[in-house]
DNA sequence: TCGTTATATTAACATATTGTTATATAACCA
DNA sequence: TGGTTATATAACAATATGTTAATATAACGA
C-alpha cells in the first residue's frame, strides 16, 4: 500500500479525524483519547495503529502510557497530491468542458 | 457517512487517483479513463460512481458516452479540513513537543 | 512482592469493498 | 430495422476493515 493510500484511507474515519483534531490541540494519551468516543479502548488502539502506520501520528513511551502527538509532516504528502487537483481546478482547464457542454445541442 | 469520509475514502484508492489525475487534464469519457488500467470496464464504471458520490466529479450525458469531469468544488472541503491541521503543525501549540524539540524558548 | 493502571494483542465475527463475468440498456449508424 | 458502441447493473467470490471480548504485557505504587 503506498503512503498515499494509507494517509487518504486513515483520514476516511471519522473517528480517526477525531483523535486527529484531538491531537491538534496537543499530545494526549490512549486513555485521553479514548474518553470521548463510545468505544473500548482496543479499538482506538488499533485506530492509532493505522494512524501511525500512516505516518499521521508519533508516539513516545513515557512509564505506562503511550501519549501521541501530529506528525510534523503528517499533511505533507496529502498536501502534494491535492495541488496537483488544486491547480487544474483554479486553472481553466475544466472552463473549457464547462463551455462545451453548456453549448451542446440538448436532444 | 459524511462527506469527508466519502471524500477521503474516494481518494484512498490509486485507481480513482489516476482518475483523478487524468480529469486534471480535462474531461474523459468512461472508456478514455478505463484505458490505462488493466481492469475491465464495469470495475471502472463502480470507480467513476464512487468519485460522484463523494462529490469529487461531475458526469453529463452526450449520445452514448458519458464523460466525466473534475467537480469544481471538488477539494473544497477536504482543505478545509486539512486547513485545521495544517494550522495545528504551523503553530506550536503542542508546548511539550516544542521542549522536546529543542528547549528552546524561540519566538 | 501484589494489586492496579495503561496499553497492546489476539480471536471471532459481521460488514464493506473490489474485482470478475454475464447481461441489460440505450444511442448511434448502415 | 439490425448491428455495433458505450456504459450500467446484477450476481458472485475474495479480501479488507472495524468492532467487541478476552487476555497479555509492562510499569507504577503501596
Amino acid at each position: 500500500m503506498s503512503k498515499l493510500d494509507a494517509a487518504f484511507s486513515a483520514m476516511a474515519d471519522p473517528t480517526r479525524r477525531g483523535i486527529l483534531a484531538r491531537l491538534a490541540l496537543g499530545e494526549a494519551t490512549v486513555a485521553e483519547l479514548a474518553k470521548p468516543f463510545d468505544m473500548t479502548q482496543p479499538a482506538i488502539s488499533r485506530h492509532l495503529k493505522v494512524l501511525q502506520g500512516a505516518g499521521l501520528i508519533l508516539r513516545r513511551v513515557e512509564g505506562t502510557k503511550r501519549p501521541c502527538r501530529l506528525a510534523p509532516s503528517a499533511i505533507s504528502e496529502i498536501d502534494d497530491w491535492l495541488e496537483m487537483l488544486r491547480h487544474a481546478l483554479s486553472n481553466n482547464y475544466d472552463r473549457l468542458d464547462e463551455l462545451l457542454a453548456g453549448m451542446k445541442p440538448e436532444k
